[in-house]
DNA sequence: ACCTGAACACCGTTCAAGT
DNA sequence: ACCTGAACACCGTTCAAGT
């Protein structure tokens, strides 16, 4: 039965998250489809297209929180949303950073972080630097996680090495705090809330 | 003439700087190097340890700024320091940020960051959170720079595009002025001077 | 010590041709 | 429309052998 693009992009998420991006090749998926590598032309233009429509499903898999009009409470949210879904895939915060990067999708969730961070009433500029402010920490903070790098090897204060302790969500959500309070130092009512 | 590690890895700077990350393969280097490519084995155990080292090169091109004692002005210029570090080469920005992402190199910038921030006061975890914080943004707003992306099309508020415009440090300084004011409201000295 | 030669197991992409 | 077959121009890495 022949394919669609659909499809193809479906089992490309799959490979994603059983193999890794490393092993997100062409002639890998093609074998995984049942077809020859030369096929999957029929239905992307590219393996940078393929990539693009990849990190979209991931970050379609759950859509973004809707605002309620609380610039910080949302903006909070929506970084959250950006996080957990990056990490719902192996190698999905990588994915992600390196589309956006290049300009190959992602671009909904770029945009549901300005638009949490509307109500703050910065000026166009602010609100943008504010965005890729926070693109970049939570991103990074993934990435840091998912090739793990055990967290804190990036890390590592000389002599502070327990084991294997998880560290999950206290570093995030003091990270973004830092952020937060700094946007809120400049937000139209001042103290982000 | 036989080469050493240090010929082959100012080497593959060269190439890297004047080709791109992309470019910088085993095959080309060597043959930049008028040799083999299995010739390059005898002194690099892999890919993964020349781009380690040629991250560190990148990185040691100058030094970090030394210390001083004030932590606002020592974080902002070391942050400074790691921008210019990582713009001073094409594709250094993608190239520092991966090696750091899988613990193959640039551990002495992270650190320069770590020991800028110290008389902040902040505890441990939570200056190695900052750290991270201030690294993933330094990194994450030069490759939005050098893989231009012009700047503002991660970006794009929608309606806002203007063709040339390089908006060039005032974007850096003032997402960097909202993390370090983030970190002055938990110093020990309230208000970050 | 430093390198060659030859191989292994891969890549992304194009394009004429089949059905 | 969807795919095959065959090719092109590449990858990183290993290993026996040369000097």
């Amino acid at each position: 039965m022949p394919h669609r693009r659909a499809d193809v992009v479906a089992r490309a998420l799959a490979v994603l998250d059983a193999h890794g991006l490393a092993d997100l090749t062409m002639r890998r998926l093609a074998a995984d489809l049942g077809v020859r590598p030369s096929a999957l032309y029929h239905h992307l233009a590219s393996k940078q297209e393929l990539l693009g429509a990849v990190a979209d499903s991931v970050l379609a898999r759950r859509p973004p929180p809707a605002p309620t009009g609380e610039w910080a409470a949302d903006t909070a949210a929506t970084c959250a949303w950006l996080r957990e879904s990056v990490l719902a895939y192996r190698d999905g915060a990588e994915l992600v950073a390196t589309v956006a990067s290049y300009g190959l999708g992602a671009r909904a969730a770029y945009d549901a972080v300005v638009a949490a961070l509307g109500p703050a009433g910065l000026d166009d500029a602010l609100t943008g630097t504010a965005a890729r402010t926070l693109w970049h920490f939570v991103l990074g903070h993934a990435l840091d996680e998912q090739t793990h790098l055990q967290a804190d090897s990036v890390g590592a204060l000389p002599g502070r090495d327990d084991p294997r302790h998880r560290r999950p969500e206290p570093d995030f959500d003091r990270g973004l705090g830092l952020v937060l309070d700094g946007i809120g130092l400049r937000a139209r009512s001042h103290g982000h809330v």
